[in-house]
DNA sequence: GCAAGGTC
């Protein structure tokens, strides 16, 4: 993640006079990143403030130190980049103008009420989030709307509790130069320079090479994850697998039966060996019991929970954070874009655990004070928490919600305890374990019964008793290649390599399948995935270091040590020199045709013909479309133009899958009785 | 038909 930095502002503690300004009468705007921050600035500076509506836009007024103030939320980036450079065939784009995104209203009324408000106030403070995007979108507001050259002052706060807002806005920060916002609007360039004309150089070369428009990109987060699947897909593909034999022993002492185990055989004569085992005397040379006290697990963060909810229901990170903003939406959870692991006692536990003692009855056997926290933290947000509201939920809304509130009362639990045994015992040769556990108080899991304790009895026992052998079991094994990621282990890695951020990574995945360079739940790489891994082997888009060198960058730019511009040429410099060394990639272009041959792998449906496949887009050679069934081969023709979606339900007439092209539903099948594109 | 980053 691309760090924030600190010195573009310094420090600078206003009296109420100088708030005030010259014009006592001409109130302060603040400008916040979204409406939760703007809602609870407006309460810290003034416990009875009042929300307005302009438009649908929230404005928030109150008194400050005798001054009448405006909050007003912006929704996230109001401005985006764009190229005027509209041909796709034209690359590279080295440049690139700030606009107000399109085809928003919010942004749209945002932008008409903020010039008046900009006009109207005396002095104008920036309260969007203390990182690099909130400077740029607290920045581009200003700088686009006749607030540039009013004084301008910036609250820099870490939570939004009333006493750190309050602290902040106390202590406001002077601006001197807008370094922040300089290293934000970098970041924002050499992303899209090198995203947009790396990408149309790929949906160029397989234009000229193939006759199709294919929908494709490559960026500085994508490109290393989908090099971390090929790499991962070349290790299987290689790997050689090792036989070796595991075995088990049934061992008893003092008439009571268990199972122990020893180290992988590398050989048949260790096999022959083993086996002779039974019958024999082994001794205990070592035997320890003790008590574990297990806590319970961390409050949840984005990426821990979408991790969770995928190994429990195998909903997918992103389906994950769809329901959970609905859920936020509906106020029974707390904002759930958060990093934090930790829950600060200012959201009043105590309220919230009331409230949910009506539906959860673990609740009443709560004993910490305080729930148990992790390691990482977020500047804005606490950990995924319930509100304490209840409403009737059902499918994977529940599910989710449920999760969370049992994970939030797990918190509050006592230690699950589990007596460990462990013994160690001589037979022959042999170097022989054995492991026990018992859970004597579940504890957290009975609030939180998500994570499984495997419990195992051996018997207790002293140095030097006899365990006699039973039995032996001796099984045929090979070592196994890495195993595939699944969304969830990917997401892990984009977060352990610290790509993306925890609001785009499960986005950025789902771009890798939309583009067709992946597929399936355990991750596979398409050859289409394949030819685009090996095509950018010329460029830094996929590696890694690009990441940690425009970091490093940022920094310098933030710290005053280098220019924006000096930093954006020097890339784009680098971009061009690439350029010049691209070559003609036959291999890619034989492996996309192959691709477009085996279909794109996006299916649209169970086949009704046969009941067993799956309907798949292919695309001819012509450039035609067209579903096939990958079992009984049952075809039909589609729409040449326009995106195709599954639109999720089947024909009344015929039973097919039907497809939503913009506003149109209709039936592809072109038997059907009611078929609009029947002999298309 | 193109990035990555905010937020709803």
């Amino acid at each position: 993640m691309l760090r924030a930095g600190g010195v573009a502002w310094s420090a600078h503690r206003l009296d109420a006079a100088e708030v005030a300004g010259s014009n006592p009468a001409r109130p302060i705007l603040i400008i916040a990143e979204k409406n939760d921050a703007a809602k609870r600035i407006a309460l810290a500076l003034d416990h009875s403030y009042k929300k307005l509506s302009f438009e649908g836009i929230p404005v928030y007024v109150g008194t400050w130190n005798l001054t009448k103030f405006y909050v007003v939320p912006a929704r996230g980036h109001l401005y985006t980049l764009k190229t005027d450079v509209e041909d796709l065939r034209l690359f590279p784009v080295l440049d690139a103008e700030w606009v107000p995104l399109e085809g928003d209203r919010y942004v749209s009324k945002f932008l008409y009420i903020i010039k008046k408000l900009l006009r109207e106030s005396e002095q104008i403070i920036i309260a969007c989030d203390y990182d690099i995007e909130g400077e740029t979108i607290g920045f581009n507001i200003v700088k686009y709307n006749g607030g540039f050259e009013k004084v301008v002052k910036r609250a820099k706060f870490s939570t939004l509790t009333v006493e750190e807002l309050r602290q902040s806005f106390n202590s406001l920060l002077t601006r001197d130069k807008w370094l922040m916002a300089d290293a934000g609007r970098t970041r924002h360039y050499i992303d899209f320079i090198w995203g947009i004309s790396l990408s149309r150089l790929l949906m160029e070369e397989v234009r000229l090479g193939t006759g199709k428009r294919l929908s494709l990109s490559i960026g500085r987060v994508q490109g290393p994850t989908l090099i971390e699947i090929f790499n991962r897909e070349l290790e299987i593909n290689s790997y050689v697998p090792k036989p070796y034999w595991k075995f088990k022993i049934i061992g008893e002492l003092r008439g009571e039966k268990f199972e122990l185990s020893g180290p992988n055989l590398k050989s048949l004569e260790e096999v022959q060996r083993v086996k002779k085992l039974k019958g024999k005397i082994g001794k205990v040379t070592f035997f320890d019991k003790s008590i574990e006290e297990i806590k319970p697990p961390y409050p949840f963060n984005l990426s821990d929970l979408q991790k969770e909810a995928y190994r429990l229901f195998g909903i997918q990170p992103w389906e994950s954070l769809t329901i959970l903003e609905k859920l936020y939406l509906k106020a029974l959870i707390s904002y759930p874009r958060t990093s934090s692991q930790k829950l600060p006692p200012t959201i009043n536990y105590k309220s919230i655990l009331s409230k949910l003692a009506q539906k959860y009855k673990e609740t009443a056997s709560i004993s910490r004070p305080h729930p148990v926290e992790g390691p990482m933290d977020d500047p804005a947000h606490p950990a995924i928490y319930p509100t304490g509201e209840l409403q009737p939920l059902s499918g994977n809304e529940f599910k989710l919600y449920d999760l969370v509130v049992r994970r939030f009362i797990g918190t509050f639990y006592r230690n699950a305890r589990v007596t460990k045994k462990y013994m160690k015992v001589k037979a022959e040769e042999f170097d022989l374990e054995a492991d026990g556990a018992t859970l004597i108080d579940k504890g957290w899991l009975e609030v939180y019964p998500f994570r499984e304790i495997r419990e195992k009895k051996i018997p207790d026992a002293s140095v030097g008793d006899e365990v006699l052998i039973k039995d032996v079991n001796v099984e045929l094994a090979y070592t196994k290649p890495p195993s595939r990621y699944t969304p969830s282990s990917l997401l892990d890695w984009m977060e352990s390599n610290e790509i993306g951020t925890k609001a785009t990574r499960a986005d950025i995945i789902k771009t890798l399948y939309k583009r067709g360079y992946i597929k399936g739940n355990r991750i596979e790489i398409t050859e289409l995935g394949f030819s685009v891994a090996r095509y950018f082997s010329f460029s830094q888009i996929t590696t890694l270091e690009m990441t940690r060198k425009l970091e490093s960058s940022l920094e310098s730019i933030e710290v005053g040590k280098m220019l924006p511009g000096y930093v954006l040429s020097e890339s784009a410099k680098i971009l061009i020199e690439e350029l010049k060394n691209v070559k003609r990639s036959e291999e890619m272009i034989e492996l996309t045709k192959k691709y477009l041959a085996a279909g794109t792998g996006e299916s649209f449906g169970k086949c009704p013909v046969c009941g067993k496949g799956e309907l798949i887009l292919h695309i001819s050679q012509a450039g035609k479309r067209y579903l096939k069934c990958n079992i009984c081969g049952a075809s039909a023709p589609l729409p040449r133009k326009g995106k195709l979606v599954p639109a999720k339900k089947n024909c009344p007439h015929c039973g097919w899958p039907m497809i939503k092209r913009g506003g149109w539903v209709f039936c592809p099948n072109p038997n059907c009785p009611n078929s609009k594109i029947k002999n298309a």
